[in-house]
DNA sequence: ACATGTCAAGAGCAGTGCTCTCGTCTGCGA
DNA sequence: TCGCAGACGAGAGCACTGCTCTTGACATGT
């Protein structure tokens, strides 16, 4: 027992405060989350919530990791290594789809416009790593395993995308140049679009079925990146 | 003369009202836009502003018209029916980028994350398929003209759009079937989601030149829907 | 010249983030 | 076991927000 009692109420009471600023942001969204509204349902004084908060600034930033965290799990959940490149791609993407539908207000934290006046630390982007790096392991197995399609007939074109991503994005193999790698930034890139339109309302009355509409896009795009299946 | 002098001044005023609202919100963005500080920019009382619009959300309503119309016009600005249809739908679609990073802000009032609060109304959607209708007509234009292309070869799947937006996806023509207008969609909201990626921060250190990442991106797009060039 | 009604302003309500102070109480070291 | 530093919760208060209501001045149309 290294922590004392009042460490541990410490850090339940914290817990406590993000769990209900989650549930205040299922409800209302990020830019509407109120500090007293916590406070209140946790039958506290607003300005008790500081001394567990340092600012709604940083509560927000604890809510855009869980948000990340939580999206990530969901990704890896949706993964199934067994299936063909192509539909692990898919169902990768149809699980992201679920989750931002069941989490509309957190995707919006996530992949919306940013809170005003607030710049997210650099903490983050490492949580934010996680779901995209479910996607890139898909591309790193299919191009081990033989499921990606050889060079693109005009790969000559310059790919743009920087070394950085090398790591996430299956790592390093014949296969994985950086043509392939800048398909599948666009792929990602497409599906965030995918379903922040889906979202916010710009697909209404656009799409008569918007999950089978969402499946067979997303299905177009791994064919773009170039898996098989 | 139909409108009294009294008229003349309160148009006059509204319209300043909106303009300045329109400052505020390239400065400090949607939700943060406050009905007060317009009022102090103009020297007005915070009451008078109301007796010209009747609550925030309509003043938002105004610059969500205001912001579509601007967006659209930038796309049209940069379309060039004399180039060919590959090459008009990555004008259009830089003309999209540019306007975008030139009004961030309105950027995300358009396609980000929706105001908590603020719904908006039908009024709104006229005005939103105005950009959209530009890439509509590059893709009529090429049905037309030739320049595009076949059938896809496994074009029996479904494709799921919804009747509606046949006028303005090019309208009626027997290369413009359901599949290619599916994916005509899917590069509109792929591109809303390379733009919003770049705009909100998703894509710093994967891309190591943005503008030309962007231009080489929205070409793949335009090879998808069929575009010839 | 007068009545109508539009106008700007101010006060006020309920809410927000955040700070400071003031008692209380807990837990650690002597 | 005692005492005290430090953590704690509550409350008041500041500056801000959207919005409503009243009040008094002014311009407009008859």
């Amino acid at each position: 027992m290294v922590q004392t009692a009042r460490e541990r109420a410490r850090e339940a009471l914290t817990a406590d405060i993000v769990e209900t600023a989650r549930g205040q942001l299922a409800e209302v969204g990020a830019a509407a989350l109120s500090l007293r509204a916590v406070a209140r349902e946790l039958g506290l004084a607003s300005s008790a919530v500081y001394r567990y908060v340092p600012s709604r600034d940083d509560l927000l930033t604890r809510l855009l990791v869980a948000g990340y965290e939580s999206l990530g799990a969901a990704a890896e959940d949706a993964d199934d290594p067994g299936l063909a490149p192509r539909d692990r791609w898919v169902a990768v993407s149809r699980g992201v789809r679920a989750w931002a539908l069941a989490h509309p207000h957190e995707w919006g934290l996530l992949y919306g416009s940013p809170v005003p006046g607030y710049a997210a630390p650099q903490d983050t982007v490492v949580a934010a790593m996680r779901s995209a790096a479910v996607f890139g392991r898909v591309l790193g197995d299919a191009a081990y395993s033989g499921g990606l399609a050889g060079r693109a007939p005009n790969a000559d074109r310059t790919a743009l995308v920087g070394p950085d991503v090398t790591p996430v994005l299956g790592g390093e193999h014949p296969a994985l140049d950086d043509d392939v790698r800048a398909r599948a930034v666009l792929a990602w890139s497409s599906t965030l679009g995918l379903v922040s339109a889906e979202l916010f309302g710009h697909l209404v009355g656009v799409t008569t079925d918007q999950e089978a509409f969402f499946t067979e896009q997303v299905g177009r795009l791994a064919d773009l990146v170039g898996l098989a299946g």
